[in-house]
Formats: structure tokens, sequence, C-alpha cells
DNA sequence: CGGAATCCAGCACGATACTG
DNA sequence: CAGTATCGTGCTGGATTCCG
């Protein structure tokens, strides 16, 4: 059987619909996991530029995996919570996550050879 | 309880291992599924370039998902073929499918609001 | 503290032409 | 058929500075 030339075709145009490739998505749904977080709070673990920080959580809100919520105090505070669409990312994020950690010796032993 | 600033210290330098996020390598994957296929037959339905897909197999290979046979005919003719390694990575690949499918309106809705 | 503005580098990807 | 060679591009992410 030969491959389907449209076998792609309802993917979107090129990329896949949530960034779970890009860099940072993945990382900061696991960081919120537990509960709302701050800013500040996510920039340590992630080690990440705020512009960047800012960009992927605003990228993320518009997708509706998370909410932001501003505080009016001064000094401001802001707070980013998983959303329960978000939420339902952590079920597939968990199986990638045990892949990587089941068969990374593996893929590093094939990489090196 | 503040996050570990090291919480993702051992996740290797910066990208995950496996390339899940880069344009091609799971649709590549999804295209082998069925059996070995030849180099033109991938190239169709991915609609990519024939450099890219080269750069994309021999990545692919150098991490042992996927085997490349050379058989060495006139005109050449060129197999490849996930290995038991790259097989394993079809049921967290379906996850995050199954999850892009479900939820594919919702972020749409999101998006556009 | 939580950004915004600006500038910049690397790399993935694409287009085209050519080859054994 | 299955590539390689070359060139060009956009986009993600990084560094730095400034602001309310």
């Amino acid at each position: 059987m030969t491959l389907d030339p449209d076998l792609f075709s309802d993917c979107g145009t090129d990329r896949p619909l949530i960034r779970i490739g890009d860099k940072w998505t993945m990382k900061i749904i696991v960081c919120l996991r537990d509960g709302p977080r701050r800013f500040g709070e996510l920039i340590v673990p992630l080690r990440i530029t705020a512009k960047v920080l800012t960009e992927s959580l605003r990228a993320m809100e518009r997708d509706g995996l998370l909410t932001r919520t501003a505080y009016g105090e001064n000094p401001p505070r802001v707070e980013y919570a998983l959303t329960p669409l978000g939420r339902t990312l952590l079920e597939p994020l968990a199986a990638i996550c045990a892949w990587s950690a089941a068969h990374q010796p593996e893929v590093l032993r094939a990489r090196s050879a």
C-alpha cells in the first residue's frame, strides 16, 4: 500500500497545533502543575529570559492553556495558573517524559556510535 | 512550596532528547508505521525537500530510530524502516495526536477570542 | 517586580541546480 | 532514483537596556 499524498493535509499548515516542540511550553506546564506561580518564580528553574517567558506565556494564554491574573499592587504581583484545558496536557506530557526517561540511554548509545 | 531551581538540570542541555518538536520527525515515524518506505515514497505525502528529508533521516538514523538500507542496484533503491526503538515512539506519539484531535476545536476557539 | 523595546545570532527550512 | 551543493530566508530565542 502506497502512502496517501494528502496524509497530512488536515494537520493545519505546518507546525502541530500546540507548540509541544518549542523550547518552553512543556516545561512551563510542568512548573504550573502544583498550582499558580508568579512570573519571577518561573524564571528561576527555567533559566529563561524575561522576554521569551513573556512571549511564551502570552501564546499559551491565547491558546487557553493558562490564565494570567494581575493584582493591582505595588510592587506588582502577577500569577499564572493552568486552565482545565491546560491540565489535560499533563497526561500526554507524562507519556513523552516517560519515554524519554526510559530510552534516553539507548538513544545516547546509538548517537555516540 | 517554591520551585526547585534545578528542576530541569537533568533534561540535557536545552532541547528535548528526541526532536519531537521539529517539523518532520513525528510525521516520518507515522509514514514508516506500516513498514519500510523508499526515499521517493516519503517525499510525496510529507511535501518536504530532498535536502531536508535527507537531513532528518540521517539524524534519526544516528539516534537509532530507523535504519537505512541501500541496495546496490541501478537505478538506486534505498529503504528506511523503524527500529524497535523507533517503534516504541508510536505510543506516546499517539497520545499527543489523540490530545490534538480531542482539543483542537477548543484551542482554536480560545485563539480566535 | 514584571515587564517592554531594541538589537542580534543561530539554525531549521526552502529553492534551485547538479550528479552517479 | 536518491541524493549533494549552494545560497538565501524567517523565526525562535538570547543579551541588554529602560520603565511604572
